[in-house]
DNA sequence: CTCAGAATGTTCGGGATCAAATGAACTGTC
DNA sequence: GACAGTTCATTTGATCCCGAACATTCTGAG
């Protein structure tokens, strides 16, 4: 949408293929930088602060939620880092592989994993966040104080919505058409 | 962040990590609900409208493009769609696999490689589209006129900073301290 | 105490992701 | 016409990503 063609020519462009059914344009503008403006972004960070620890951006999130909390159990942490609990798994695999994570069994319940930073973990926090925050104020840099404001409002405004009322519109159109099985996933055993 | 944790809760927790240098919470909050509003967004459609054709959000994004320009060159679908070449190939292929998709061979250059739908690929977006449509609705259903107007500005301005002041940035910070080379990519022969 | 059900983290399968390396094809220059 | 440099898409390696299946552990009802 950013790339050579103009609004007007990709408007146009929508309306042919649709032979001029209603399209919100808005709400696909929206959606549309939402998107975009998180994987520039992702690249950014990847492409700067991160590169030199060779970091992923999830990576770094795990980090960070770890740091901040101290000790904290493996689903909180997913929770935090908006990630499934598969997906850190794997994750926290990489990390404890290079020093900069541990894992930690609970005192009471044998099923919960604690994660927590090794020294080599926190003092790489120590000096990679300040460089990371920088890097943030840098993304924002051309909006205004009220601008910022307002964009960090409408976006937790549209988080809580598909919080709270996301589950329950997936529900109805899955109630409409039942979904076919997925193509990826662990398949049953036999 | 919209996890457990208030606001509060957590800028106290980094101030006792930085035992007192100063943060800007207020680009942090900024960047860090882009991201998560983002990933809320990407959820929501897989778990629903992109459910029923088993699609990722990615391979939706390049079968829109695809169908708007009706053929396209590969390296530009990959900058529309936001993503590498390297990964646009990957994407391809299991599009090409499913019959939704096909590659063509440019008229003039054999480098170049040419994506255009099937039939299947057209009929699927006839069907798709305006269902998605009408969940980047629901997305931003609760901001107002006014506010998404503001919203897609401001995303806007975001990431046209990073596209046009970034690779700058990211120079000088490579200047300062030069990247080891990556853990993962390819290595080189022999 | 036992045993069914719930909760928790890991494994698995298909796929997406990037940067760097690579090979194929093109473009200019001599 | 050969050849150096450029421009493409593809390959490669390590990682990330999800959801569903799974093994292990805990909990509550009886």
């Amino acid at each position: 949408m950013t790339g050579h063609h103009t609004l007007r020519e990709t408007e146009l462009a929508i309306e042919r293929q649709l032979s001029g059914a209603p399209v919100r344009h808005d709400a696909m503008m929206a959606v549309s930088n939402i998107y975009r403006a998180a994987a520039a972004i992702r690249q950014h960070f990847e492409a700067s602060v991160l590169r030199g620890a060779d970091l992923t951006w999830t990576a770094f999130v795990v980090l960070w939620v770890v740091w901040i909390w101290e000790e904290m159990e493996t689903r909180h942490v997913a929770e935090e880092a908006g990630i499934s609990k598969g997906t850190l798994t794997g994750v926290a695999r990489t990390l404890e592989g290079r020093g900069l994570l541990e894992r930690a069994s609970h005192a009471t319940d044998g099923r919960r994993v604690l994660l927590r930073l090794t020294d080599k973990g926190h003092e790489l926090m120590r000096e990679l966040f300040p460089a990371f925050n920088a890097e943030e104020a840098f993304v924002v840099e051309r909006l205004s104080r009220s601008q910022n404001q307002a964009l960090t409002e409408s976006l937790r405004t549209v988080i809580e919505h598909l919080e709270e009322g996301g589950e329950e519109r997936r529900a109805a159109l899955r109630a409409e058409s039942p979904p076919p099985p997925r193509r990826s996933g662990r398949r049953p055993r036999g």
